[in-house]
DNA sequence: ATATTTTTGTGCATATTATAACATATTTAT
DNA sequence: ATAAATATGTTATAATATGCACAAAAATAT
């Protein structure tokens, strides 16, 4: 029985590896797990996972362990997989493309409908068969074509207003690569990829470890 | 004074943000800052911030604050950004490029040297005037460069591979863009860069909030 | 000079998160 | 059928992390 408690966000972030851990199950055929034998495999002890998985249901069986391929359709439910989701990229550049030509995004249910740049070198040309077009056009791509999540790809100066136009149209999601914290309502949700914040955690890491010696 | 206890991975993490938030500080001609002010600016507490930064020693003064140069450089300090890194690519595809165009990791300090692929379209090519090698030289190239932290741009399939010849020539840092767990041996340090776990994270805040109507 | 204000560093309380323990249900083996 | 083994969901406990409060120190104002 799911539970009404509200989900933390440790729990949140450790959702996608079991989806992803699950679906390697399915590819090797098995189907069936306890979660002392996911633990092995995911590294998280066996009680967390049973813990976070009972956050939104009893999926499992006392004796038995848990339906690979059901527990990852549910996963795959709780993560909001099973829905279709419309998405924008806005920056044509460098990270841009690299999104934009990922393909593994859309079998996850997120469709790259457009892309915008404000370089007339780059407007027009085909990512993918999606026709990169002048961002002045975002605006009234947005009012005819309700978008589910923008995708910023713009460098930090300009995300904050690309994100104001995003909001003005009703996009709920952004997924931003800009380094900075854009502001948006409550209602919106911004998940920020901050790649040099990642590298400077692995360097922090090696110095710490006194692994890094110059 | 300097704290012995380990810090916590939380801490860690927050590092970078301070960093980045103290360089618009400078930028902005703002040569002093309090626990308070900067709690405004960034989202964390004031009480985190000042726990924060006291791992590392007493950076502020009491009635003044904090002085943004000094706190800047000892963060970047703390994070190893005061040194330099070679780095190299494996992987020459759409992140792999992404990645070796941006310029700005190298004013961090980390230096791309080399990037290996192995497909003979894209061996031979210029990105950022660095020529992509074939990645059979990846190990005769690491035997005589070496090489601190090492980027994996490939599909998982071949992460693994790639991550054990990294680890066989002394590499310590692994960045890794591929969409699995890595092995390595305790000395090597691994940082994740996982998209599509970002991605379906947005995707689950949506639903959880009732943000999202399809 | 003195008083007032500011603001840190830190001890302590609270909240959150992770792990361990176990009663209960189910499966497997005999 | 019965016993032993397995493995869950859940409660209890431990470990971490965050936030509050305040004495002490320094800056600023009077
Ligand atoms: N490439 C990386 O590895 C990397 C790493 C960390 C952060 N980032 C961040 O990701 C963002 C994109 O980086 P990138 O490397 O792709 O940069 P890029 O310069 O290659 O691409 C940015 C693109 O945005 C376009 N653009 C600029 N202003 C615009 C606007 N107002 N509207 C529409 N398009 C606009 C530019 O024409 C350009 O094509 C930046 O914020 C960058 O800081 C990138
Ligand atoms: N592009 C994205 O937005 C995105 C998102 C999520 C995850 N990723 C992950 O990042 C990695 C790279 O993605 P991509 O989009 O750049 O893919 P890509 O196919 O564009 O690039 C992969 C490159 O690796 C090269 N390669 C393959 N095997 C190799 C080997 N053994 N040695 C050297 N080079 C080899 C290929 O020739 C190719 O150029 C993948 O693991 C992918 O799953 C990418």
């Amino acid at each position: 029985m799911a539970k009404e408690t509200k989900i933390s966000m440790a729990v949140i972030r450790r959702l996608p590896k079991y989806h992803r851990y699950l679906a390697e199950l399915l590819t090797n055929d098995i189907d069936r797990i306890s979660s002392k034998e996911l633990s092995e495999r995911i590294g998280f002890t066996a009680s967390q996972i049973r813990q976070d998985l009972n956050c939104f249901g009893d999926f499992g069986q006392q004796g038995y362990g848990y339906n690979v391929r059901d527990l990852y359709n549910e996963i795959g439910k709780i993560l909001g997989l099973d829905k279709n989701y419309k998405t924008i990229i806005v920056g044509a550049g460098n990270i841009g493309q690299a999104v934009a030509n990922y393909s593994k995004f859309e079998k996850l249910g997120f469709h790259l409908q457009a892309i915008f740049d404000k370089n007339p070198k780059l407007v027009g040309i085909r990512i993918r068969d999606i026709e990169v077009k002048d961002v002045d056009c975002l605006n009234s791509y947005l009012a005819q074509n309700p978008t589910d999540i923008g995708i910023i790809c713009v460098p930090k100066e300009h995300a904050q207003m690309v994100a104001d136009i995003m909001v003005k149209h009703g996009i709920k999601g952004i997924w931003n690569f800009a380094p900075t914290d854009i502001k948006v309502p409550d209602d919106v949700i911004v998940e920020n990829v901050h790649l040099s914040e990642s590298l400077m955690t692995l360097s922090y890491r090696l110095n710490e470890s006194n692994l890094f010696n110059e």
